[in-house]
Parts: C-alpha cells; sequence; structure tokens
DNA sequence: CTCCAGGGTTTGC
DNA sequence: GCAAACCATGGA
C-alpha cells in the first residue's frame, strides 16, 4: 500500500537515533520495524510518499500511532534557540520521531542498555529476539514477551547474554513484573516515574527513557553521557532544553542523534 | 595497556 | 544530601 507522510519523518534518521534496538534496514532501503506481533516494512519512494507492507487498517490502527504521525513535530523541528550547535542539530535530524514503543520492550531493553553502547545494546537485544520471542516471519523475531522471558534465571542473563551485574536486575524485574506497567499510560508524570525507579537497577536516566519512549512524556531528557557533554561543552552548562517546555525529549533526541553521529 | 559506553547501588560522611 | 567505591563487558 502507498501511503503519504508530510513532514518531519526520515527513517534513516528515526533507525539511528538510538530510541529503538530492533529496526533493521537492508541494502534495497527497506525498513522493518517491530511492535508486538506487527510487522512492518517501509520504503521511502519519493517526497512524501512510502511504500508499507501492511493494510490500510493496520497502518490506520498500529502504525500511525507508533511513528506519532498525529503530533506535529513542526514547532521542534523550526525552531531557532540562538545555540549553534542545537539549532544545527535541529535542523540535521528534524526526521526523527519519538517513537511510541511497547512499555515492557522498554523496561527491559533499558535496563540492558545502562553503561553499555548502542552497537552492543543492538547485538544484545537482538539475540534476545532470536532466542526467546515468537517468529512472526521467517527470520523476524517479535521482542520476547514477559510469559517468554519468565523461565530465564539470573544466570542465563549473566552468561547467555553477557550482562555482568545487569544479570540481577534484570531478573529482578522479569520477577516483580505485573501487567499494571500499562495502566501507567493514564497517570501523571510523578507517579510514573516513582514506579519506573522503584524497580532495582532503574535511576533517573534509565527511567527518563522509559518516560519519553514507552510512555510518550515529551518532557523528559534522559541525561546520558553524550547529552551530558552537550550540555558542558555546547550549552554552557545550562539545560537548554529545558528553556523550551513540551518539547524538551524531542529537542534532547535531535540533539544525542547529532553529537553521536558527529562523534562530539 | 587504558578509556569509554543511553548508570545504578551501596557505603561513608 | 553528596561524593566515592564498586560493579561487568567488549570495542577502540
Amino acid at each position: 500500500m502507498i501511503v503519504s507522510i508530510n513532514h518531519n519523518f526520515n527513517l534513516n534518521q528515526i533507525k539511528d537515533s538510538g530510541q529503538a534496538f530492533h529496526i533493521t534496514s537492508d541494502n534495497n532501503n527497506v525498513f522493518t520495524f517491530i511492535y508486538l506481533d506487527h510487522v512492518l516494512r517501509i520504503k521511502h519512494l519519493s517526497d512524501d510518499i512510502y511504500e508499507v507492507s501492511v493494510s490500510e487498517y493496520e497502518w490506520n490502527h498500529i502504525w500511525v500511532d507508533y511513528f506519532d504521525l498525529n503530533t506535529d513535530y513542526s514547532y521542534a523541528s523550526h525552531l531557532q534557540t540562538g545555540n549553534e550547535f542545537l539549532d544545527n542539530a535541529i535542523i540535521f535530524g528534524n526526521g526523527i520521531r519519538i517513537l511510541k514503543q511497547d512499555p515492557f520492550e522498554i523496561f527491559v531493553s533499558y535496563i540492558i542498555s545502562q553503561q553499555s553502547n548502542i552497537p552492543r545494546i543492538h547485538s544484545i537485544v537482538n539475540k534476545l529476539c532470536k532466542d526467546h520471542g515468537k517468529e512472526l516471519e521467517p527470520g523476524i523475531y517479535a521482542f520476547p514477551s514477559h510469559q517468554d522471558l519468565y523461565q530465564l534465571s539470573e544466570n542465563d542473563w549473566r552468561n547467555d547474554y553477557h550482562l555482568g551485574y545487569r544479570a540481577r536486575y534484570l531478573k529482578n524485574f522479569i520477577d516483580n513484573y505485573t501487567d499494571k506497567i500499562y495502566d501507567y499510560h493514564n497517570k501523571d508524570n510523578n507517579e510514573l516515574f516513582k514506579f519506573a525507579k522503584s524497580f532495582l537497577g532503574i535511576g533517573d536516566k534509565i527511567a527518563s527513557c522509559i518516560m519519553l519512549f514507552a510512555y510518550h512524556r515529551l518532557n523528559f531528557v534522559p541525561k546520558d553521557v553524550w547529552i551530558k557533554r552537550v550540555i558542558e561543552t555546547k550549552f554552557n552548562g545550562i539545560n537548554l532544553f529545558d528553556c523550551y517546555p513540551g518539547i524538551e525529549g524531542i529537542l534532547q533526541q535531535y540533539v544525542y542523534y547529532y553529537a553521536r553521529h558527529f562523534n562530539i
């Protein structure tokens, strides 16, 4: 099916923006996204025109929301702040969306991400999907469900995925998980943030990733080493994100993508 | 060899 | 409340 996506949508930027660890692309520029048991292949044809592998119903009911296409990113993507670095980052990454990813996948993925790096996180998450996720199509695996991961012991996490001290955090999260995490879509920021941090191994930074990437709280800014370095060396120590209420998390993602792309 | 990576917990003051 | 020690792993 052919769909039209008007503005602020770039598949390469979305894939490399570091928010999702389960996106692939082939050398024919076909991108594959997976959300729960749904698989989307999408290819940019020209201008605003994209070819997608799903029905109109699935596109409208799953993927429009996943890509946050009902949110207008023009305020964030046209913002001029007067800070040269931030303004360049906004222009460079203006096709990034903040994806609405599955909370369980985000909790697990970002506990794994702790004190690691993007290529290694990709590799661990892909192995986890292949080992324990449902095979949706030949060679394409869903992120494992809670049920799928319940069998793993702390030593399985440690030995099979080389997670070291994080193995304890993952075992603890799987043990204490309930599907209540899906009720938190309706709760306010404070309650949700506290809930996320109540799990062992989840502090301010990972909880902020959960707020932004799983619950779409666009005013949260995960402060990893890249963002901290930019605030220190490019923003003169001032958190410029906080000057733009409501889009802090979007601006943060532009900056993260830009800083990492140019290794700043 | 050291340094770094989408950090957090524990301990000590 | 805040710093420091400590925690595993793999790539550069």
